[in-house]
DNA sequence: CGACATTGTTATATAGGACTACAATCGCCG
DNA sequence: CGGCGATTGTAGTCCTATATAACAATGTCG
């Protein structure tokens, strides 16, 4: 244990899940002008995002899971003893917000911190057993929920759409 | 006057400008095996849809201009008259949260809340010319950045993006 | 008229970040 | 090999955007 181990971190405050904004979904109101806004690209990826976020919200209910935890368990599971640093860049977050969520993951039990013998800085992530488990659930039932989300479209139309985000995203 | 404008509030506190959280973009981490994230539409959608922002960050830079913000001015100019618990409909917040959005607005001289004959409880919104000439400068500039982020991909791609996304917001 | 719904408002709580400063450590360069 | 700048994790602070609940004024409808 080095100093930064020390410190004992007030673990319950940050392990509080997230009642969080129902996300719901942006309807349309009737009788309203909404001028050219659905022209937008951005208005128009922002109302879908919100309408796939509800069914991941759906799928990851009563976990206390959140869209970038499970982006990081997902990131855990296929990188074993990645940085926090790392991890924070993939989510695109600051370091800081990247500890955070790592003490929360450490919290639940999920993943855990181990010396790296190449750099005494760094810490490297792994799931433990339980979060192994857990995010091998979750995926599946992430990935159900998107797929019967994405069935309001075909499967070429979801082809065309992945492609073309991708274009847009880099 | 009725009542509820007599308690003199802290416009200032509400007023700052945000310095909000840089949107960037979630570069893709060299290195990093992501699995089938890339797979799911949410990922996928919120990758571009942070893009997206990023370029309407740039356009509104330094207006203090959010994208509620914005919506709500397009709203207001499109649906004069507007109540705020509409408002909040369209923008799909809490009637609390428009309410927030409406004193800063008010605040910023942008808009204004008139009594309604029919209705003693709501407030009607309305666009001052300040508001009406703002949203009129910001609309053009968002269009324009909008239109150079949709330049990565070609016309069709982009009528079929708004088609597809459309689909899946309702 | 009286029960109930709706509107705006206020107060409160919280998540989710960013930002800064700091100590430990690394890596490089002279 | 020794020092200095860069990097990592950390702690502390701040702020925004939300939601929720309770409330008074007003509307609506039986």
């Amino acid at each position: 244990m080095t100093k930064r181990r020390l410190a004992a971190r007030d673990l319950a405050r940050r392990t509080t899940l997230p009642r969080g904004p129902r996300p719901s979904s942006i309807a349309r109101v009737a009788g309203i002008d909404y001028l050219d806004l659905d022209q937008h690209l951005g208005y128009a990826l922002r109302r879908a995002q919100v309408a796939a976020f509800d069914a991941f919200h759906r799928a990851t209910a009563g976990a206390g899971i959140t869209r970038p935890r499970f982006t990081a368990l997902v990131i855990l599971q296929a990188n074993p003893g990645i940085t926090q640093t790392t991890l924070g860049d993939v989510l695109g977050t600051a370091r800081s917000g990247a500890m955070l969520l790592t003490d929360w993951l450490e919290g639940q039990g999920l993943a855990e911190r181990r010396h790296r013998s190449d750099d005494g800085r760094a810490w490297g992530l792994y799931l433990t057993g339980k979060g192994q488990r857990l995010i091998e659930r979750l995926r599946r039932r992430v990935r159900a929920y998107d797929r019967r989300f994405a069935a309001r479209i075909d499967a070429r139309e979801r082809r065309e759409l992945l492609r073309v985000l991708e274009k847009l995203a880099r």
